[in-house]
This record gives structure tokens, sequence and C-alpha cells, in this order.
DNA sequence: CTGAGTTCTGACTATTTGGTCAGCTTTTTC
DNA sequence: GAAAAAGCTGACCAAATAGTCAGAACTCAG
């Protein structure tokens, strides 16, 4: 064990988002027992003891590297208005998780490796919190249900359908990208491909998309 | 290395797949990176030495155990006949697809892995075969849609949904199984939970299940 | 300038891990 | 029943890897 215990200088904290940036990529090939220190280390172009210096150990490092995301995860899809409409609330939801997954897609893919990997590297704070907010989904849309305001659908089947749709348009870049026979996704086809999924997603639940062209 | 290039005999044969199947259950819980020789050695109740007899290396091992699992998927679900109703091809699709899953969760699981891995340990000639395998049903549902016979969705999009539907139903075992408060599923589970996967996607294209009860 | 605090790092260690191998035992074959 | 082949394994080894540490180098307030 390292690090812990001293003053916090602009200085490092640069290096410690450097080292942690870098350490998100190589988690993000390789996984967890696959990712190397040293590779962290050569990736943010400094020597394997100073990635000692400010994370005590791998694990450490990953846990930063986990909190970070789950962050961003409840910051951007948290809040869900009981009363609004559910096409709206799952449109909202789905191309807010399409965004994200745009401007993350490193973060994104430690999550599903995490996610299959039935959370073994998670603390529990943070299991305890994802849990949580899937739970709160799921009860909403029970709601809709009883309310017959949507098809009955198991709730967890769909949030799984959702999250599934829109991790795999992270996960297969190369596939969606060949699809399309392109390089890199602009924009609109980023629009084009969240219109897809909201559409399928929709149709699960017997929905129209609201005020948008139902391309699919 | 060491193996190959010897004669096979019953007795070789039953080791043989005694270890196999000690590495799949080690490959699941841990991935390629994380799994242990030893530990599969263990788990085999055969000392290291003897692994390495009859498989070289760890990725020959590994490679012995996707072959299993993908060689199961294509036996099982090779055949699609281009004149039959779409319905039934998907819903019989997925209706194999979960009791695959059901009869081989492990495999099941390695194979996500995987897939999620970017096929990072896959063979060039098992991921061929996979590709075209995808690409095969690909083209069935997009004639389907050129002749107005389902909604127009994306052939990839929907293949995922449809893997990733019947994939989270193998995963969170736990999860389904506090669902429905119970310890272990019983076969009529494991159709009620087919129906429900059966509805969505015939939902997404526009479908009505074709002589059963359309449970979601 | 100075000195106290922080940052950095080369060289090191302890441990784990995949893999080897010589020679033993068991099974098969003729 | 004996020679040949296959099966088996304890004791190794080389390589890789996470983690340590003593002390050099830098930063910056006073």
């Amino acid at each position: 064990m390292t690090a812990t215990g001293r003053k916090i200088t602009p200085l490092g904290n640069r290096r410690r988002d450097q080292i942690l940036r870098a350490a998100e990529a190589e988690f993000e090939k390789y996984g967890y027992e696959g990712a190397r220190i040293q590779r962290i280390a050569d990736l943010a172009e400094v020597p394997k003891a100073n990635v000692h210096y400010y994370f005590a150990s791998k694990s450490t490092l990953y846990d930063a590297v986990l909190s970070n995301v789950v962050d961003l995860w409840n910051a951007a899809l948290a809040p869900i208005d009981a009363e609004a409409d559910p096409a709206t609330v799952l449109e909202d939801y789905i191309r807010m998780k399409v965004e994200l997954t745009r401007l993350y897609p490193a973060a994104t893919r430690i999550f599903a490796q995490e996610m299959l990997g039935g959370w073994q590297h998670l603390s529990e704070h943070l299991k305890r919190e994802t849990r949580a907010w899937t739970e709160h989904l799921a009860t909403e849309i029970e709601n809709w249900i009883r309310q017959g305001r949507i098809l009955p659908v198991d709730p967890f089947h769909l949030i799984f359908v959702i999250w599934a749709t829109t991790q795999h348009y992270a996960e297969s870049g190369t596939q969606v990208k060949s699809i399309y026979r392109k390089n890199s996704l602009t924009r609109q086809d980023h629009d084009r491909l969240a219109d897809s999924l909201v559409t399928m997603v929709l149709r699960v639940c017997g929905l129209e998309p609201v005020g948008h062209d139902q391309r699919a």
C-alpha cells in the first residue's frame, strides 16, 4: 500500500486523471484480470511506480474507474416523472443512454463487462445503488401496465431490452459501421440508430413514437 | 507443448471430457484471463500436469471449450426455411435458444463473455462461422421486410434483441428467480419466460403469436 | 533562497502462473 | 505374458506481475 493521507495539488490531480483515463482504456480492452499496470503506465506515459503512487493497488484503481462510470449513469438517468407519458419517458431515457454511450464508449463497455461478469469487482455500495435504480424503473413500468397505459411486459425483461439494445449499439461499433459502410459515425447516424431503438422498444409496449417519424 | 499425435482410448476420452467440463465451469466464472489451470485441475480432481497432458496450453483448452459451445449453437439453430411463416420461424428460433440456454447455462455465458469481449480469444475459423450464420438470418429478415411480411426493423438490431433477451434470461438467473420467488425454475417457469420473450420479439416485428396465448 | 512537503522513479522483491519433463504406472495389443 | 503404447504425475523452471521502497527531483510558500 502507498497513496492516501497526502495533500492534493493541482499537478497531482492532473496526473491522477491522466492515469485514470489510461486505466479506463486498459480495463475496457482487457477487463479486470487481463489489465496490466505496466500497460496503463505506458499509456499514461509515466513509470509504473507512479501509478502506484496515486493508486495503492489494481483493485483501488479499478474501483476509481467504475465509480466514475456509475456516477455518470446515475447523474444522467435518475429522474423519472411519474405523471409523464410512458412513450416520452422511454424515448427520453433511451436517447439519453445512447448519448452517454456515444460520449463515453469505454465507460459503457466496462460497465457491460462488469454486468456480464456478475458484478464481481463492483463494491457493495455501488452494487446496491445500481440495483435500487433498476427496481425504481421496474416499479414505474408495473404501474403503467396496471393503469393499462402500455401492453403487459415483464418489467425486467423490458429494462434489459432497453439496456441491451443501446449497449449493442456501443459494443458492435465495428459491425454497425460495416453495415453503413463508414469508418466513423456522424451525429446524424447516431440519431438514426437511436430512432431505430426507440421504435423497437415502443413497439414492445404497444406504443407509437410521439411526434417523430418512426423509422426502424 | 505436449499432447497431440497420440492414439485416443476410451479412458483418455473420459478424462478429456472430465477436464473439459471443469474448464467450462472455470472459464464461465472467471473469464479467459481470470481462469487458472490449477483450479481447473482441482475441480476435475486431477493433477495440473494431467491437464497439460490433454491440452497443450490454456488457449488450446479454451479453444476446445468454445468449439463445443459454437457447435451446439450451430447444430441447433442452423436451418431456416425460406418459405415458412416469419412468426413461426422466430418463435421456433427463440424457443430453441431458450432451451439451449436452459441445458447449457455455462456454455451460454462463456459465449456471451466472448461476444462482449469482441471475440478476442475466438479462433478465426469459429469467428467466421458465427458471422456467416448471423448474416444468413439477417438476409432472411430483410427479405421478409421487403415482402411486407413484417414491419421494418434493422435486422442486426432485431437479432441482437433476440440474442439479448434470451441471454439475459440466462445471465440473471438469480434476478429472475427472485422475481418469481423461487430457488429453481421448473420446466413450466421456463416456458412462461420463453412465452414472454417470444411475445416481445414478435411485437417488435408487428406480429402476433401463432396459436399460443400471448402472455408477456 | 531555503526547507518542508509533494511528486517521482529505478531497482528491487515475493509470489503466482503457465508450462516442461523424466520416469513411473496402467492399459492395450499381439 | 511381455512388449509397446498410453496415461499419469511430482518436482521443476522461466517468465510475468503486482507491489515496495529509499532516496532523488521538483514545487512553492514564506
